[in-house]
Order: C-alpha cells, then sequence, then structure tokens
RNA sequence: GGGCUCGUAGUCUAGCUCGGUUAUGACGUCGCCUUUACAUGGCGAAGAUCCGGUGUUCAAAUCACCGCGGGCCCA
C-alpha cells in the first residue's frame, strides 16, 4: 500500500504555509462569549537586536497556555501589545544617532524614538508570528499609542481625584553640569584618588573621643547618625548613646546596623544626607529627616553655615583646613575610591532631593497580601517573591521620571502660585506642548500655566495591560465578560515590578484583582549558565535558530527542556538535535499513513494494552497541562512515542496489520488501534507542536483543524500496565539472539513465549516468526 | 554590600514532603550494525565524591546547621 504521506521527513518549510492557512481560516480570531478566557500577555520591549532566545522560548509556552485553554473548551482572548515606553529606547536612540537626548528638541527626538521602535518591533513580530503564537495579531497593541497613553493617563486622573497620589521631595541623582537629574543607567563608576579625613566625635555624656573617617567631610552639616556594626565589641556599649558632630556641635545617635563595615576605616560611619545611595537607603531605612546640603546649582546651601554658595571640592578642602586648625583631625589618607559620574558630563553625581510624584501604596499592603493569597501561583514557589516584596516595601511609589519618550504626567502648573491643574479625562494630553485647557487658576485667577515636562515610570503603563485589553471604561460589556482575566504569564524578574503594580493599580481602580492564576518562567541562560549579555558575546539570536530548526522543534524544545519556574540553558546544539523527536513522529506517521482510517476492529489483548497505555499517557498529560507545566507533557509523550508505541507496539501489531495469517477482524483491531494512537497522540501534542501536529492531522484525519478539537479524555479501560516491562524485556531477549546468532530479524527462531505473556502469544509468534510450540 | 532563590553525569531530569533499591529516564559522547515505516534509525557501553563540611541516626541525595557556587531583584 503507498503511504498517503509521501515525503521522507518533516520539512520546517511547511510552517509558513500552515501559518497562512490558519490566518485565511481567522483560526484564531478572537470573538466575545461567555466562558472567555483572557490572557493578560507581556508586552515584550523592543530594546535591540537581538531578541533574546529566553524571550522566544518564554512567549511560545505561554501560546502553550493559550492553546492548552482552547483545547480546553475555552473561548481564549490571546492579546498580542508591544512596550514602547522608557529609557531603553532613548539609550538606544542616543547611541544610534549619536545625539544628546536634552541636548536635542524634544519634538525631533521623540520621532528618533518612535522610528527605532518601529523597526524593531517589525522584527519581534515577525518573531512572535513565526513561532506560532496563536494571538490576536490583527488588534495588537502599541503602550506609545494615542490610545493606551489616553488609558494611562485617565487612569491616573481618576487615582488623582480619589487623592491616591501626592507630591514629595526623594533624593535623585543629579548632575549639576548638566542641570539634570540622571537614570541609574546612565551612571558610570571611575576609581578617583580622594582622601579619606578621620575626624574627631565626642560622646555628649562621657566626652570620650571616636574616630569616623569619611571622603564627605563637607556633608557634616547634613549627619544625622553615626552608624556602627553591631558585632562591632569597640563600640556596643556606646549604641544608642549621643555623639558632638566636630565643627557644627549637633547631636547624632550611634546606630547599629550591619552596613557598617568593621574592618573599613574606624568601623564607625556618619550618615548624610547624601553622601551616596548607601546613605538613601538609611535614611529611608531608619525614617532620618533629611537635610539638604547641596542645591541644584552644585553649590553649598545655607544649612552649610560659613560654607555656603562653595562647590563641595571646594568646601571639602575649606573644611579639612578648619578641623585640622582645630585639631579635629586624626589623621589623613589617600585612597582611591570608587566614585559614580554622570555619563555624560564626567562629573561626580550629587544626590540630591527633589519633588516628585508619589502613588500611594503602603496604605494597600495589607489588601495586597490578601490578593496575593488568593492568586494561585504555578510554581507555587514563586509566590514568595512577590510576598517577601510586600513585606520590605517601605515608601510610596515614586511615579514621575524626568525622561521624555513616556506618557506625560497630565497636569499643569499656574504660573503664580503653582496651583496645579488637572485635566478632565478623555484626551491625550501633551502638556510639554500643548495649551492648558484651563483659562485660568481655579486658586488665584492666573490665566499663564507651565506644563509638567515629566513622564510617568514605565511601570504606570504597563501595570494597567489586564484594564486596557479589557476595555475598562470604554466597554462595559466586553469589560464585564473579560475581567478579571484568566492568567497572568510572565518573567521571574518582573514580579516584583510589573506583577506588584498591577496588582496595586488594579485593585485600586476597579477593587478586584486582575487575574486568579500568575504563571511565573525563569530566566534564560547561556550553554555555561551565565547571564546572555550582547557585551559578552554570548548572546543567541532566535530568529536564525527558528528558520533553521522550525517552530516546532524550538517549541518542543522548549517544553522538554524547561522545568517550570526555573532558570533554563540554551544551546543551539541541543535544540537542533531535539528535532529527532519531530522525525520520530513524522515517520510513524508515514508508516501508519499506508492503513486506511477504519471505525472498528476486534481488538486483541495487545490492543487493549497499548490503549491502557495511551490512557495512562492522556492522564498524565492533563494532569501537566492542568498546571501548565509543560515539561510533563512532552517528556511523557517523548518516552511513549518512541519506546512503547514505535519500539514495541508498532512491532508487535505489524505482522497483524498487514493481515498476514489473521483474520480480517482481528486486522482490523490492529488497523484501528494504530490510528487511534497517533491521533490521540496528535491532539496531546497539539499545544506543543501546532504545525507538524496540524499537518498530520489535517492529511491523516480530517479537514479540519486539530486546533478545533478537545484534549482527549481518559477512557474507562482496565490498566495493562504491568505488562509493558515484560512485553519489552521479552522482545529485546528475542531481538538480541538473531543478533548473535547472526540471524535476519525475519528469520524463524525457537523461543518459548513465557507464560505471563500468553495472552499475546500469537502477535508474538507473528511478530519474531518464533516456530510454533 | 543586602534580600530572595536554586544547586543530582557535559546538559535536562526522576527520587527529597514521609531517611533504607544497584540513584530513574532522556539528550549528547563513544563502539558496533545498511535491518523490515524511520541511519533524522537500531543495539550496546562509558559517564554522578547526589555542591562542600559538620551534626542527628544502625542507616542521609533525602532531616538540621554552617559554608561555597549560580541566578534574580535591590543598593
Amino acid at each position: 500500500m503507498e503511504p498517503k504521506i509521501a515525503e521522507k521527513a518533516w520539512d520546517p518549510k511547511l510552517e509558513n504555509a500552515i501559518l497562512k492557512k490558519w490566518e485565511e481560516e481567522k483560526l484564531y480570531d478572537f470573538q466575545l462569549c461567555d466562558n472567555n478566557y483572557t490572557i493578560d500577555t507581556p508586552p515584550p520591549y523592543p530594546s535591540g537586536r537581538p531578541w533574546h532566545i529566553g524571550a522566544a522560548s518564554h512567549y511560545a509556552q505561554i501560546d502553550m497556555i493559550a492553546r492548552t485553554a482552547r483545547m480546553s473548551g475555552k473561548n481564549v482572548y490571546f492579546p498580542i501589545g508591544i512596550d514602547r515606553n522608557g529609557l531603553p529606547v532613548e539609550l538606544y536612540t542616543e547611541k544610534k544617532h549619536g545625539i544628546r537626548m536634552r541636548e536635542t528638541e524634544r519634538g525631533k527626538f521623540l520621532e528618533l524614538c518612535k522610528n527605532a521602535l518601529d523597526d524593531l518591533e517589525a522584527e519581534m513580530i515577525q518573531i512572535m508570528k513565526s513561532l506560532g503564537l496563536s494571538g490576536d495579531f490583527k488588534n495588537y497593541y502599541r503602550t506609545d499609542s494615542e490610545d493606551y497613553r489616553k488609558f494611562t493617563q485617565e487612569t491616573f486622573i481618576d487615582l488623582w481625584k480619589k487623592g491616591a497620589i501626592y507630591l514629595a521631595t526623594r533624593p535623585n541623582n543629579y548632575d549639576w553640569v548638566s542641570g539634570t537629574t540622571i537614570a541609574d543607567a546612565e551612571i558610570v563608576y571611575e576609581e578617583i584618588p580622594t582622601k579619606l579625613v578621620y575626624m574627631k566625635f565626642i560622646t555628649k555624656e562621657t566626652k570620650k573621643q571616636i574616630i569616623i573617617a569619611s571622603t564627605r567631610p563637607e556633608l557634616l552639616c547634613a549627619c544625622k547618625t553615626v552608624i556602627v556594626n553591631p558585632n562591632d565589641e569597640r563600640y556596643s556599649d556606646l549604641i544608642g548613646k549621643e555623639l558632638i558632630v566636630p565643627l557644627t556641635n549637633n547631636e547624632v545617635k550611634i546606630t547599629p546596623h550591619h552596613s557598617a563595615k568593621i574592618e573599613f576605616g574606624s568601623g564607625a560611619v556618619m550618615v548624610c544626607s547624601y553622601g551616596d545611595q548607601n546613605d538613601v537607603a538609611l535614611f529611608r531605612e531608619l525614617q532620618l529627616v533629611e537635610v539638604i546640603a547641596i542645591g541644584l546649582d552644585g553649590r553649598m546651601t545655607e544649612v552649610a553655615g560659613e560654607y555656603q554658595g562653595l562647590k563641595p571640592k571646594q568646601a571639602r578642602t575649606k573644611i579639612i583646613e578648619d578641623l585640622e586648625n582645630s585639631n579635629l583631625v586624626e589623621k589623613i589618607e589617600d585612597i582611591s575610591h570608587r566614585t559614580p559620574l554622570s555619563e555624560r558630563s564626567k562629573t561626580p553625581i550629587e544626590i540630591v532631593p527633589m519633588e516628585e510624584y508619589y502613588l500611594k501604596q503602603k496604605d494597600s499592603l495589607e489588601k495586597m497580601k490578601k490578593l496575593g493569597e488568593e492568586i494561585e501561583f504555578y510554581p507555587n514557589m514563586h509566590k514568595q517573591i512577590l510576598m517577601n516584596w510586600l513585606e520590605s516595601i517601605s515608601i510610596d511609589w515614586p511615579i514621575s521620571r524626568r525622561r521624555f519618550y513616556g506618557t506625560e504626567i497630565p497636569i499643569w502648573h499656574c504660573n503664580e502660585c503653582s496651583e496645579p491643574f488637572v485635566p478632565e479625562s478623555g484626551k491625550y494630553y501633551r502638556p510639554w506642548k500643548d495649551k492648558c485647557p484651563a483659562e485660568k487658576c481655579a486658586k488665584c485667577g492666573n490665566t499663564e500655566f507651565t506644563g509638567e515636562e515629566r513622564t510617568f515610570d514605565t511601570w504606570m503603563d504597563s501595570s494597567v495591560s489586564p484594564l486596557f485589553v479589557t476595555k475598562f471604561n470604554r466597554d462595559e460589556e466586553f469589560f464585564k465578560k473579560t475581567y478579571p482575566t484568566a492568567i497572568r504569564p510572565q518573567a521571574k524578574d518582573i514580579v516584583r515590578t510589573w506583577l506588584y503594580y498591577t496588582l496595586l493599580r488594579c485593585e485600586k481602580l476597579t477593587g478586584e484583582k486582575p487575574w486568579s492564576e500568575a504563571w511565573i518562567m525563569g530566566y534564560g541562560l547561556d550553554e555555561k549558565g551565565m547571564k546572555m549579555s550582547k557585551s559578552k558575546g554570548n548572546a543567541i539570536d532566535p530568529l536564525p535558530v527558528i528558520e533553521k530548526s522550525g517552530a516546532d522543534t524550538f517549541r518542543f524544545w522548549s517544553a522538554s527542556e524547561i522545568n517550570q519556574g526555573y532558570d533554563f540553558r540554551c544551546s543551539e546544539q541541543k535544540i537542533e538535535s531535539t528535532r529527532k523527536f519531530l522525525s520520530k513522529l513524522w515517520n510513524v506517521s508515514r508508516f501508519l499513513s499506508s492503513f486506511p482510517i477504519i471505525k472498528s476492529g476486534q481488538l486483541s489483548e495487545s490492543d487493549k494494552w497499548i490503549l491502557s497505555e495511551l490512557n495512562k499517557l492522556i492522564s498524565v498529560c492533563k494532569e501537566g497541562y492542568s498546571k501548565y507545566n509543560f515539561f510533563i507533557p512532552s517528556t511523557a509523550i517523548r518516552e511513549f512515542t518512541w519506546n512503547i508505541f514505535a519500539a514495541q507496539y508498532i512491532e508487535i501489531a505489524k505482522a497483524r496489520a498487514y493481515g498476514i495469517g489473521f483474520t480480517d477482524e482481528e486486522r482490523d483491531g490492529a488497523i484501528f488501534t494504530l490510528h487511534k494512537v497517533l491521533s490521540t497522540i496528535l491532539k496531546l501534542l497539539a499545544p506543543i507542536t501546532p504545525f507538524i501536529t496540524e499537518h498530520l492531522w489535517q492529511t491523516l484525519y480530517s479537514q479540519d483543524s486539530i486546533h478545533k478539537e478537545n484534549l482527549p479524555d481518559i477512557e474507562n479501560v482496565d490498566d495493562m500496565s504491568e505488562m509493558t516491562q515484560l512485553l519489552s524485556e521479552f522482545n529485546s531477549k528475542v531481538w538480541n539472539e538473531k543478533k548473535q546468532k547472526e540471524l535476519s530479524l525475519k528469520d524463524s527462531i525457537k523461543i518459548d513465549v513465557p507464560e505471563t505473556l500468553s495472552q499475546f502469544k500469537k502477535d508474538l509468534i507473528a511478530m519474531h516468526n518464533l516456530e510454533s510450540n
């Protein structure tokens, strides 16, 4: 008989045609129903080339979630979005064009960013499509579109009206030469020679002298406490006592803190607002009241007393002189200090408190913990990342950024009295260029306003993704039927940011949790287990890998190699070798395609045995799918298909399927069972490898798509799994003996079928051409 | 520097909750075999101080403690 499948191997190039067909048939288009299953898809950020192979793997698995739900009878809503706000594209654009953001006209700079994003995005969409994502590409959204930004602004205006937003000062990295705050990503560190000054402090009560070393003596006026390591015996009796600060004569407490290093300087460290980032953390943690010692002009303020107006470096020289004259210096060491510099001006940055917008979150923490408890995490262990984070939040969320490429904060300020004006929602506002919609200030009646130039933290945009895709405030029926969404799939590294902020924002806006399940994936590492980065040169570009091996190979690798929630290593060689399994599946199908499809037959004991094994497989797969753990079905299916179905059953049933020495009914039993098993395998595998299963399904079994099928159900059959090992041992024994005796597999041999396998005797004799006994 | 988290052959993984088998299976490697749907295959072999140390126990991959290493987040 001629096999229906003629080609000798699965050709990944067929995937393109299948993709096209799915698109033509609108197979994955979403129509609102009642049993909607909404995925809060992470919108990927096009930050540069190449896209991360770990991310490609991540999206392949998110698609498996969608397909699993679809094959479980759900009406799947799988939105596709692109996240386009934020710092990375600004840095990319600066580098690409050799320009500086703040030295470029804002409108012009935004245009350049937009073009860069369009470019990077096109490639990303291309990869997502060729991976076989069954998403709603037709309606894909961008977080920098007018619609999305308008929506982000609406949610801000809403929260502003509810009183959830306020202004407060917080320390910022400040480059006084460029006159701007800078992001952490724009800081470079350099070893710079400086003086470590050992100053004499005095305890208030006992007048005992304590030596404190610092590279920033000019900040004595902003010193608020002195910390010592709790294990440092030199100071154990002084903890909690007051110290007199030299020159200023201020009084400060000695506080124990683990960040004080016993071996550095004298072991006692002065904490000032703000010498470095550690000071910032300590002020926050110890709830100290900050003093502004350095102003926006980069000079000492009035709290510095006689040093007011000097630059920090000049003030330092002067203070050291004065301290020495008053005999308050024990010694001075020349050291090399790792100093944070502004990447652009190469001057040391100062940390200066500035006014920023805050969203209240401390008052929601208990509520967040409760929601966190209610949400099912896959794997459960990663719920801990959220819970630990909720325990450690100590300040409200600063939501304003002094950047260009982001959603503008919709506020104008009165030029006369600074009263803020927040417009009505419903429009996309750009206060840096738009005229204030208000005629005059509500407070003082002045008619001149200045638009806010700042943008939102990007998490302000991305944290409303579940509300945007469910059309919150825009389509009530749609929202009601899709929110709360079913699942948030995302990476482990942004649980504290994206997952947490989404929980916070959605609860504040809707009073409900955004999803009932969260699926957390690990991180893609290189072959040696190191993080991939462009600078290290160990990054793997996913596109050529997918083009070469095919999406299904890539997807099966992802499923069978990645343990749920754990970090994983990416190796091209390993991805390529996964293809062998698809070849095996192809060949099994090609062989079976030479037999007709029949509805029933007389089942032999061997048929009943493989159907019982198949039943076990269905049960394992469905268990794995229900936990969105694709490692379980993929490895189980490979094991079953290769080692049980192909290696044992097909060999056992082959002679009977050919009908030689068997009745037609017996023959039909074999043919029926062969197809029953293969069609079940295809359905079980369809969420993981949608292309090859579709091709084989449509070639063999149906005109219609396999992706409209449901996952197979468990059937009520007797468990015969104890036979599996006996059968495979007996078959191996026969094959080995023939090999030893240099017989062909067709040759006859005299081996008795053991009593335990007597029920399979007829099949086994025919299979091995055993001399009848 | 701090917090969290993980650690079983080159790689992925079962076993760990509840201590007792020769530590499971697969990929890769090596050797042999044109053999029947499939050499994109078959058969076989080697490969693990279960991260290290200490403790508990008759007995530890498994329990406890202390380290070391990777990763992530924060600084």
